[in-house]
DNA sequence: GCGACAG
DNA sequence: ATCTTGTCGC
């Protein structure tokens, strides 16, 4: 079976009507998702991380593993990713709740404003932040000490700067750019690169894809 | 046609 | 994303 770009595009326009776009209420989470994965040439291993914020711990995490077939191309992340994380977040979600989940990519800011983190998210009807470390689509616009990221005219997320890292964090589904924003920041520890829960769905789905590719 | 381009 | 060991530096 050949993918269809046409067809992709007209799948994202269509379902990224189903976003929502509205207050999260972050006071009072606890447990944030993250998601990531890792390849092997054409073998990916997803995994997906439930981290307490409250208490600064992995409460479990989950991987799966399997050959992909749809290439990576600009725009149309989610066709290559999403059905490996769709398993690793089922495996997740029979063990624990997800208050809001963490997609290694962007969500809004997105030519069809229907990013990896939107379409998990619309997907499980679950709040959803993309955190990506390049830009996409989008222009960055400077507000006072804030670097909004703007899609049409609107504030989709924000640049947040830690030492000498920059990500780029953008509404995925049911939270808003300012709440995103300061859920990364609240999770985002000094020394790395990126918020825990997405740091380490990325250690461990990298770690998996070596393991097994070291058996081969 | 040219340049840009998440992971 | 991945190819890739040790090594230079804070």
């Amino acid at each position: 079976m050949n993918f269809l770009i046409e067809n992709a595009k007209r799948a994202q326009i269509t379902l990224s009507k189903y976003v929502v776009i509205a207050p999260l209420n972050i006071s009072n989470l606890k447990i944030v998702g993250g998601v990531d994965v890792s390849y092997k040439k054409d073998f990916g291993c997803a995994s997906a991380v439930a981290y307490n914020i409250q208490q600064d711990n992995v409460v479990t995490y989950t991987i799966y593993c399997d050959k992909v077939s749809i290439p990576y191309i600009p725009g149309f992340l989610a066709f290559r990713e999403a059905p490996l994380i769709i398993k690793a977040l089922n495996k997740i979600l029979s063990k624990t709740r997800l208050d809001v989940l963490f997609v290694n990519g962007h969500g809004l800011a997105h030519p069809r404003k229907f990013g990896i983190a939107s379409h998990i998210g619309v997907v499980f009807n679950m709040p959803s932040i993309g955190v990506a470390k390049n830009l996409l689509y989008g222009e960055i616009i400077a507000y006072g000490d804030k670097k909004a990221i703007v899609v049409n005219g609107n504030v989709v997320g924000y640049v947040i700067t830690n030492n000498n890292h920059k990500i780029y964090v953008t509404i995925g589904h049911k939270v808003t750019a300012e709440e995103a924003m300061e859920l990364v920041l609240k999770t985002w520890k000094k020394a790395y690169a990126l918020p825990e829960p997405i740091r380490l769905a990325d250690e461990i789905s990298r770690k998996e894809v070596r393991r097994l590719a070291a058996k081969l």
